[in-house]
Parts: structure tokens; sequence; C-alpha cells
DNA sequence: TCGTTGACGTA
DNA sequence: CGTACGTCAACGAG
């Protein structure tokens, strides 16, 4: 989308072209957003718990504003402070009024960020009333010959209205608005604007506890009006009113007078912004995608970008004097000649994971600095001889700078053509670089990037839409357009990121850390792990028949057949049925989950319970075991994919499947892992853990002497810091003891409460927070880090890790109580579970490094945090330990060691330890 | 069919 | 009212 009618549609109401007057939109940000936060459910929230109705509902409203009435001017104005003149005029003005709800005030500091992301100004003033503000503007504005609109729920702003000034009254919610000029206002009121707080001065004003005459509406208000001229004749001649009404006026004339003096518009409030200055000149875009980000706006982000009012113009150089293509098909040898020692986009055109994947098109390009790129495409099914040997024999040169996005699905990709793609020669994967830079965003889709970076659109060009018949629109763009604006706009998104990256201080991580271990990840989802299929279907048949039984005697336990996997019906079955004691309570009801499931069973002991925690458990399992048997592929072997963008904290995850949540706590679960074998031909499976290391990073980011002492003395560290904090000597250290303070180190590094200790220990809250106070007594320097964490992050906007990864936290300055304690606890946790990553990560490229020095044929398979999982090559098994120890114990030179666990086996759960 | 929710597995 | 993930089944809106 980057044409649009209005370009060229002179005749639209809202045609910018030139010659018309400019157009001034002034908006009464809290009456609109009050009327959208009633309007919508509250049941619009983010994921943090953030309640986003009225925000959401106002920049709904605010898009179809600027859609349809194409304004060259906008301000939105707030109330401030509770005490205005009129309050002191009159004390019970606006008195009737329910306090603002706490979730609806807490929205107004959001409207205010996304204002910001749009370079609208927001105005206001302590003791002046939004309209007020309003209605100076109104006023300047004609007076500079703008139309003016003012949008506003307050029917005080009626009388705002004349030739130049309408006001847009939402008739109901905000989706839609009656555009109130002086004939509208005439007809529904009977009275021209200008008298229309002589009206309501007469009949009162009910939502700002102005009382008015008795027994006199706005129909009988009009008639005296239009009888007497306006409010004044009146009063002065309210003699001549007749009937029981004339008497009523006659005794309220001071309230009348009253009414008419607070329902008058300010028109010369001062302000530090002139009609001029509300020029609008374009959103923030990146901040638009930011604050969009946080209040995960889905389709709002799309059509508030779409109106922003800059990106008509720039959309048409895009259009017209963007990125103009040359496009080369084939001829690979000449491009690759013309272009040699330039750095050069790579896209390639494919689906599928590792070892399922398919290519069909490949497009390299160059960049477009200097405004114009030149690329060539290659349909991958049909290729020349010559091209493809041209195509891999770049592909695979190191020496030949290239950069891509995503170039692990690449290599991918290109595998399955049996193209090698050398990652050696990729100087800048474009989506790598974004996760360094933005590591809490939800995606890294170059299409958004494109936009957010390049301020261009990456679809290729439609024709538009009613285009003629004409045989080249319809023949439409030459094959492998689209790719090559791909391929050119990662080559120019490297650029574009350079920069970004440099200011985050990322680089090194970039070109040191993960772009390498992009070359590491690749193999190992290429060599995936052996799984013993007879295995898992043994197992599944197992966990299914456990699933039956369990249900069955579920079921003639409650005399009827349910859904156990239905936390709906089960709700049903446990509360209403049964009559159980009341569970926490979620949105949809009261949890059902195994914490309060085997809560209820020690209160009620009812069997019930236990048959079900019992299904609950097998249905998992099967579940599993279901998905793995799915995963194998024909070479026997399951290939995870390990996603290197997702986790903010800087830590891989695992999809498809997932291999880094196989269960292990409990021994029925962790005979899973005996279906994850040593593949054929190799000698063992090696696996080596880091222990605690979590714990290792905390002391030595806390410095803290008691922490790091204990890890120097090789003791058990919980049973030391049990000594310490209980204050009896380490033998005495009971299993309790230990395990309190255990959960205590663990949970600090979350960010863990008294009240959440309490609730995992099952002891009083008081207790946990002894045991608290007693642990930081002990353990000083870990309070004063955690607390300087917090602190510092508050001051610089993130946190960062050992390496120097960051992760930012603008909701640590939140008002927003719930939304600033979730950023504290991320800013606890973030250096600590980052760094981890950041060791691990080290230690992988060093264990690769020294494998392939060594000429080794053991090769890594998984990552699982802490641990790695090594496939051992006959007669490799002392080397492959050894290097496993050596470069995961040397990966990073922390004030204590680190400790490395190692074990062997045929299948995973053999060699675990 | 799609997106969301609750539940639960791992570190 | 403890962080970081991914997957599944159920459910309700489309």
């Amino acid at each position: 989308m980057t044409t649009s009618a209005r370009t060229d549609g002179t005749s639209s109401p809202g045609s910018t072209a030139a010659g018309t007057r400019p157009r001034l939109l002034l908006i009464d940000g809290h009456s609109m957003a009050y009327r959208a936060f009633f309007a919508l459910p509250d049941t619009l929230v983010t994921s943090s718990g953030q309640v986003t109705n009225a925000v959401y509902g106002f920049f709904s409203m605010l898009t179809n504003l600027l859609r349809d009435e194409q304004p060259t001017h906008l301000a939105v104005a707030f109330d401030a402070g509770r005490v205005t003149f009129r309050t002191e005029r009159f004390a019970a003005y606006k008195g009737n009024r329910d306090a603002t709800p706490e979730v609806f005030r807490g929205q107004v500091p959001l409207i205010k960020e996304v204002l910001e992301a749009l370079r609208v100004p927001a105005l206001q003033r302590d003791g002046i009333e939004a309209d007020d503000i309003l209605a100076t503007l109104a006023r300047q504005g004609t007076e500079a010959g703008m139309d003016v609109l003012v949008c506003s729920g307050d029917r005080d702003s009626l009388q705002l209205v004349n030739d130049d000034v309408t006001v847009l009254y939402p008739k109901k919610g905000v989706s839609e608005l009656a555009r109130m000029t002086p004939e509208a206002v005439e007809a529904k009121y009977k009275v021209r604007p200008e008298r229309y707080p002589d009206l309501a001065a007469l009949v009162g004003e009910t939502s700002d506890n102005l009382p008015g005459v008795p027994g006199v509406g706005p129909g009988v208000a009009a008639k005296w009006i239009t009888q007497f001229g306006d409010l004044d004749s009146l009063l002065e001649r309210r003699a001549e009113v007749t009937g029981k009404r004339g008497e009523a006026l006659r005794e309220h004339v001071d309230q009348v007078r009253l009414n008419r003096e607070l329902n008058a518009l300010l028109t010369d409030v001062e302000l530090p912004l002139g009609v001029q200055d509300l020029a609008l000149v374009g959103f923030d875009r990146e901040a638009v995608h930011t604050v969009s980000d946080t209040l995960q706006f889905g389709a709002l982000r799309d059509r508030l970008l779409a109106v922003d009012p800059a990106a008509s113009d720039a959309e048409e150089d895009v259009v017209s004097a963007g990125v103009a293509l040359a496009l080369h098909q084939g001829a690979l040898a000449d491009f690759f000649a013309e272009h040699a020692g330039r750095v050069l986009g790579l896209d390639v055109s494919g689906t599928g994971g590792p070892g399922r994947a398919d290519a069909w098109q490949v497009a390299v390009a160059t960049d477009s600095a200097d405004g114009s790129a030149s690329a060539v495409v290659v349909d991958l099914t049909t290729v020349a001889t010559d091209d493809e040997r041209a195509l891999a024999s770049w592909l695979a040169d190191d020496a030949s700078s290239k950069v891509v996005h995503g170039a692990k699905v690449a290599w991918h990709l290109l595998a399955a053509r049996g193209l090698d793609l050398d990652l050696g020669g990729v100087v800048c994967d474009t989506g790598l670089a974004a996760y360094l830079c933005y590591p809490d965003q939800r995606g890294y889709d170059l299409a958004d990037l494109v936009v957010r970076h390049l301020h261009r659109e990456l679809t290729v060009q439609e024709a538009s839409a009613q285009g003629s018949l004409d045989l080249e629109l319809a023949e439409g763009p030459p094959a492998g357009t689209e790719a090559a604006h791909r391929a050119v706009a990662v080559a120019d998104l490297a650029e574009a990121l350079a920069g970004r990256l440099d200011d985050r201080g990322a680089r090194g991580l970039l070109d040191d850390v993960e772009m390498p271990l992009a070359g590491v990840l690749v193999r190992m989802e290429d060599a995936g792990i052996a799984a013993d299929t007879g295995f898992l279907t043994e197992l599944e048949r197992g966990f299914a028949d456990a699933v039956a039984d369990s249900a069955a005697e579920a079921y003639a336990v409650i005399g009827r057949e349910v859904n156990l996997g239905s936390p709906k019906q089960l709700q049903e079955v446990l509360f209403e049925q049964l009559g159980m004691p009341k569970t926490k309570k979620i949105k949809t009801g009261y949890t059902t989950d195994a914490a309060s499931l085997q809560d209820l069973f020690t209160k009620t002991q009812h069997p019930f319970l236990a048959h079900l925690l019992a299904h609950r458990d097998a249905a998992k399992l099967r579940t599993t075991v279901e998905g793995l048997l799915k995963a194998v592929q024909p070479d026997g072997r399951i290939h995870t994919t390990f996603q290197q963008t997702i986790a903010a904290t800087g830590r891989l995850s695992s999809t498809d499947p997932n291999l880094q949540n196989i269960p292990i706590r409990t021994e029925s679960g962790r005979r899973i892992r005996r279906a994850f074998r040593v593949g054929a031909g190799n000698e063992t499976l090696l696996t080596a853990d880091y222990s605690q290391i979590e714990m290792r990073i905390m002391a030595h980011l806390s410095g803290d002497e008691g922490l790091i002492a204990a890890f120097r003395s090789g003791e058990d560290l919980h049973r030391y810091v049990g000594s310490r904090v209980f204050d009896v000597e380490p033998a005495e250290v009971t299993a309790e003891m230990r395990a309190k303070v255990k959960a205590m180190s663990y949970g600090l590094a979350y960010g863990l409460s008294a009240f959440g200790l309490s609730q995992q220990l099952g002891i009083a809250t008081g207790e946990a927070q002894g045991l608290m106070d007693d642990y930081f007594t002990r353990f000083g320097g870990v309070r004063d880090y955690l607390a300087g964490v917090v602190e510092e992050a508050r001051a610089t906007g993130y946190t960062a890790t050992i390496l120097g990864r960051r992760r930012y936290l603008p909701d640590l300055t939140s008002d927003n109580r719930q939304r600033r304690q979730m950023a504290e606890r991320m800013a606890l946790n973030a250096p600590i579970q980052g760094s981890a990553a950041d060791i691990i990560k080290l230690a992988m490229l060093g264990v690769q490094r020294e494998l392939d020095e060594r000429g080794l044929a053991s090769r890594l398979l998984l990552q699982v945090h802490d641990e790695l999982v090594v496939e051992v090559a006959p007669g490799e098994r002392e080397a492959a330990e050894e290097v496993l120890r050596t470069k995961m114990g040397a990966a990073y030179a922390l004030e204590v060691p680190l400790d490395v666990s190692v074990g062997a086996g045929e299948t995973w759960h053999d060699a675990g330890h």
C-alpha cells in the first residue's frame, strides 16, 4: 500500500491539495478517552495486565479522524488540576462526579506517550479545563484563516460552532461522531450556537452538577431565548414571563446567572504553543512501533501508520524516486564479476526447517545507497549449470561478503538444494542485528524492519486497483521482483542498523558471539539427535493406558464423564458438583492448576483429585511423546530449530520440537529421555552442565564476599548458605533448612517477594520475611547489588550482562505500579539469566572451535540453557570430555570457578547425572 | 479457521 | 504477589 486515492483525489472532502485552507483539529483528550473507556470492554488488556481500552479507543477514533478529515494541524488538550476557576466560583461544580476509575487514570499517561510518538502536541494547564484550551485555539485558528474542527464530548463546546468551526460530538461510543455545524445545532436545539450557553444555563447541566430552572427543559428555554433575543434580555424582562415557569425563573435568577458564567469557555488562555505550532509534521515511526509493541497494538498499529501524514509523501517517493531496480535474470557470473568486492544482499525463498527445507529462488542485490540498485534473481528449480556453479562458489566463498536476514534459515534452505552457504562470509545478519538492538520485540520480520528503518514499504507496488486492462499491467512485475527488493532491502538495512548497533554497544556481541554462534547452531540443527521410535511408541502406549485408567477412575468417582482436559468443565465438577473450596481466582473463574489441586487434595482427600492429577500427568507426557514421534525424520533423528532471536534475555529457545523442555523431574517423565540415543556408529552421548551457574553469576556480579567464599570453599552451596543464615555448623543444616535457602537463593534472582517465598515454601509471610532478612544480613553484598541493579537500570534505561547485552526496560519509570514492578523483576533477572546465556554461548563457540581444531568428529547436538549434549565419535570419549570440561570451564573468567559436571551414556537419560 | 487461554514441561 | 521460554487442548469469535 503506497499509493492512495487521496493523492490525486482533489474532490475528496479531506483533500490537502494546495489552495485549500489549513484544517485545525482540536480534541478534548479526557472526554474522548473517557468515552472510549466506557465504550470498550476492559478485557482489552496487554499480557502484562495493562488495560488499554481507553488508549485503544482513543487512537482508533483519532485514526479515523486523520483519515476522514485530513487535518493539517492537530492538538489534544487535557484537563489538569482538580481546582479550576469554576470550582473556586462554585464549590459544587462537577461535585457530583464519581472519582475517575484508577484503570482509566492509568491510561492517560499512555495516551500522551502515543501522542508524543505521533508528534502531536498534548496541551494542558493547571486549573484550566481542556475545553477552555480548545476554545482558545479555536479562536486563534479562525483568526488565522483555518477551518476548525473541535472534537469533544462536552456540550459546552457547542458555543464555539460557527461558519468556520464545527464540533464533532460523539453520538455513541467514539466511532460515530455528529457533525455539529451551525445548522445542525439550530436543528437540534432551536437556537443559534452562540445562544447555546444561554439555553444550557436555563436548563442546567446535570453532569456538571449545575441545577437549572425547575420545569424548564430545552424546548421552553429555546422558546424564551427566541422570544427575548438572548439570556440577558430574558432576565431583564423576566417579569413578563407568565405562569408557573415564570415564577420558577424569577426564583432561580442567581443560579441561572452563575450557570451562564460557568459555562462560558475561556478564549484567552495563555498557551505555550500557537496554532502555527500545531502543524502535523509526521509520526516518529520508530516510536510508534515501540509504543505499539508495549501496548500490543495489532491492527491499530498498521491503521495508525497508514494515516501518518508524512508517509504519503515519503511513499510517493518510493514509487517515483525510490529504489530504481535493474533486475537481471541469471547470468550470475557476470553479476558477481561486475560487483566484485562489494557487500551484497542475499535473499533465499523457501520453506521448512532443518532437514525438511526446500528453496526455489535466490536473489542477490547491491544496496541502493546511491539511489539505485542492481539485482539478479535465479530460479533454483530451473537454474542453468553455469549459473548454479557461479552461485555455489559465491555462496561458499567466505571472502565474498554478503548480508542476510536470518542466515541460519538461509543455510538450511540452500543446503536442501545442495548449496553450501559459508556463514563466515556473512558480514551481517540483519535479523540478529535487530534482535540485539531491540531484544524485547516480538518478531524481526524483514518487511517491518524496512518500514521502520528505511522508511519504505517492501511489498512491490500494486498497479492501481481499478487498473486498466492494459496488458502490461495484467502481466505484473517480472518474476523475482519481490525477492530482488528483499535482497536490496537487506543490504540497505545492514547499513541502517550499523549505527544503531554502535549506539547500543552491540557490535561486538553480533560479530563475536551471535553470528559465529549461528554457524554452530546450524551444525547442531543439521546433525539432529537420534530417536528410538520403537521405545517412543512403547512409551506412548503406556501413557495412553494410564490416561484411560485414571479417566475411568475419575468418572467412577463423580458418576459421569466429563472432559478432564477442559478447565471449564473441571470448575463445574469441583466447585459446583463437589462443592469444594474455591481456589485462586483467574479470568475465567477459579484455577485448576496442579498446585491448587494438590492443595485441595490435602484439604478434602477427595479421590477424584488424585485421579485427575494422575490423568493430567499422563496426558501431558503422552502428548509430549506424540509430538516427538511426529518429529522423527527419515534419518531417524529429531532436528530441532534453535531460535536465536526470541528470548529477550539472550537465551536460545528450541522449537519444532522443543527439546529444551523434555521432562526430567519425575521418573515417569524422565523415561522419555531414554528415547534420545547415541546415533549408530558413534560411541556415546556426553552431557555437560554448569552447576549453579546463575548463583555463581550472582556471586560474581554482587561481589558478595560470603557468597564468593561459599563457591571457593567447594562446600555444597545451599548447605554453606544455610549454615550462615541459620547460624549453625554446615553439618547441622537440615534438609528442610537447605530447601528453604535454596528456594530463596534462586527466588532472589527472579525478584521474589516475601509473599511469593511463603507461598512456595508453605510458611507464613512473616517467617519468609524473617528468612529474607537473615539472608540479607549475612549476604549484604547481594542485597546491595539487587538494589543497585534496579536503580542503575532506571537511570540508564537498560540492564546489561557481562558481555554488554542490553535489555531496555522503559516501564521502570511507569506510573503504573503493576507494570513498574514487573519491569523491576525483569531488571533483577535479566543480567543474571542473560550473563548465563552469554557464558554458555561463549562455551559453545569454544567447544566447536576446539573440536574442529583437534579434528574430532564428535559433535554438539543440543543446548539446554546450562547444559550441552555431545555425540561422541568412536574413540573420542576422553578427548570430547576434555574439550567440554576445559572450554566450558574457561568460557568466561568469573570471580568464582565455573563448575562443570559431565556424564556419559547410551541415552540422554543415562548420560544425565 | 484463527487467536486466545489455561495448564505445564524445562532452565 | 518469581524470570525466561514452547506446546497442547479447549474454546469462542470469525
